[in-house]
DNA sequence: GAAGTCATCCAAAGCGCTTTGAATGCGATT
DNA sequence: AATCGCATTCAAAGCGCTTTGGATGACTTC
């Protein structure tokens, strides 16, 4: 049904060569056939087939991206539909696609191996690194042009392109934040601390402390899958403990939420009897907005980082030899309704 | 740097179509050819290109999810995450690449017709149907196979695929459930009514009042974009006002959650003072579990309707002759702590 | 022993595009 | 008038695979 290039050439008299380079706009041609050319092709709705041009130019004109599924719980992380609304709007205009692996962590290997060999995408993006993860070596011999979506350090992080939060410092202004209303036991509801940001957050959580002299309670630092459960259920035990908790950070808003719960049914007050401090993706199911945000916050646009992640890789696909790239996004910390002054001992 | 068929042939002494034989499982191969070619295969990571074969064959081997994105909020909706982690096990056995495509209402027909042409996917999965969507028609007409996520329905639904949940008796039966309890003044706060599943909702929920003889007050039904602000306010609207709701039907988690919120703020108990019945997609990262789950609901997986959606799919790509498919998956009320008796007038 | 059967294997065509390397025609140059 | 340069155009090769339509023997069958 759909015309090709064969039929269109025939149509307009033409080769095929010619008709091909009118359409890709190749200067070899006169403006008058290029016309002709264009024309006819808005006419009979020729558009080109993909295999064909993929195979012919050798790239896919697709990007994939690979999803580590925790085998636990197979959660798939809510930022994920914010991220990809961002990175699509870049595709979309450079003519990409997406493709989407959803992959347990122990066939991580087998499937970038496998998009580089079938030539599946002509780039990936890499979601959810760990620390030291070992996907970044991998892709660097494979010689697949890559952006990290945070940060997989162990030590260098300087020869792959990455676009990250400044997870640390933001988790420590939180902290400082929380200590200057004068909190002391504060609490951690992180994510999985074999996650590269959770270890930045808690080491920024740590560290501000220590810039006080005050040594972290170790049983106030959680680590886990970043769910509403998890949430309330650490908040509670948190608060339900002889010397309970006064203040909470946590590392999601879905992760506040279920610490909300816990708060209000224990019959507590958030921002008067327990302070929250929340990392906000900014989703746009979960706004943490108005005049007075609900939450006190370390905001940052997750979507936006799909879209610098989109670019990056757009840009070092096109040039593969030129250094990488790195972009650290600033979450500032935005004063909501959810923190308040340590409540009298 | 990977190998391909000519070489791998080369090697072996043989034919590429006795090796392409052999690697496809077809019988004019002797078996103890097969073996070698299989163990060369292994040794030398051959993978076949996948745009060379889908050239060869005629067939992409990948499945496009079209998103409609909202173009008012931009917003995505999360129950996607789900329901691409259920479609996306099952491509993975039969050996699909998923490809992703979020699109403004006003671009989609242009996808769809560009898919189809440039051979992009082999089938396709429609998300979020509006009632009467002209998008089944489309697909008719470009004989692309396909299978809806929800119904768009507007008379006859049976001449295509779908998969879809009874919303319209869960909330008919949610409804009844309320006003068994002795409610009558029901808020629903649902999602924007163009979509079809809202559409279905609203007529169960009037459907059920106007089985006992209320006639719904037409100040307590909304319809909006999903979000947990959304689910605020208008809660917060309908607890404000003169005479209040005394029960609220949510149309998702992320509104029950906004609804919570309002009624907290208030200084008001769930379940005693309001009672609020959601629906739940069972999301990875917002369990509604527990022996008395929090809310109580209409419950229904949306990971397993991905599933369901990915299987239709690959049968009819397979099969295009065969007659459409139906599954209706039965979302039942299951009793949590969020409703109560009507509070006395 | 000629003809038919069967199991294996292969050469070559083709999928629909891009791109290389020439051809063609024409005005400008000498 | 012969030559060159330039702007256009084209035929054909090739991308890496599948598949068609034979070949080639070995083995039966009569």
């Amino acid at each position: 049904m759909p015309v090709n290039l064969k039929e269109l050439a025939r149509t307009l008299g033409l080769s095929q060569t010619t008709v091909s380079r009118a359409l890709n706009g190749y200067p070899e041609v006169a403006e008058a056939t290029r016309a002709r050319v264009l024309e006819a092709a808005r006419r009979y709705n020729y558009v080109p087939n993909a295999r064909a041009r993929g195979l012919a130019t050798g790239r896919s004109m697709a990007i994939a991206h690979v999803l580590p599924i925790s085998d636990s719980h197979e959660l798939v992380n809510p930022v994920f539909t914010d991220f990809i609304a961002g990175a699509s709007e870049i595709y979309l205009r450079h003519g990409y696609d997406m493709v989407l692996k959803l992959v347990a962590d122990d066939e991580q290997e087998r499937t970038y191996r496998e998009i580089a060999a079938r030539g599946t995408a002509d780039g990936i993006i890499v979601h959810a690194p760990h620390t030291g993860d070992p996907r970044i070596a991998l892709l660097h011999e494979l010689r697949l042009p890559f952006v990290v979506h945070g940060r997989a350090s162990r030590g260098r992080d300087d020869d792959y392109s990455w676009v990250d939060i400044n997870n640390l410092r933001a988790f420590a202004h939180a902290t400082d934040f929380l200590l200057d209303l004068g909190h002391r036991r504060i609490g951690l509801i992180n994510g999985l601390v074999s996650m590269d940001f959770a270890r930045r957050r808690e080491e920024g959580f740590r560290q501000a402390l220590g810039a006080r002299g005050i040594a972290p309670d170790e049983t106030l630092i959680t680590s886990g899958e970043m769910t509403e459960s998890y949430g309330y259920r650490t908040a509670r035990a948190f608060l339900e403990r002889e010397r309970p908790a006064t203040a909470i950070l946590c590392s999601s808003m879905i992760i506040a939420i279920g610490v909300r719960r816990a708060i209000h049914e224990l019959g507590l007050e958030m921002g008067r009897d327990v302070s929250v401090i929340t990392h906000d993706d900014e989703l746009s199911y979960l706004r943490n907005a108005g005049e007075v945000p609900m939450f006190t916050a370390t905001r940052s646009s997750v979507r936006m980082a799909g879209r610098l992640c989109a670019e990056m890789l757009i840009e070092s696909i096109a040039n593969p030899d030129a250094p990488p790239r790195h972009r650290l996004l600033d979450a500032a910390l935005t004063v909501g309704a959810s923190t308040g002054p340590a409540p009298a001992d």
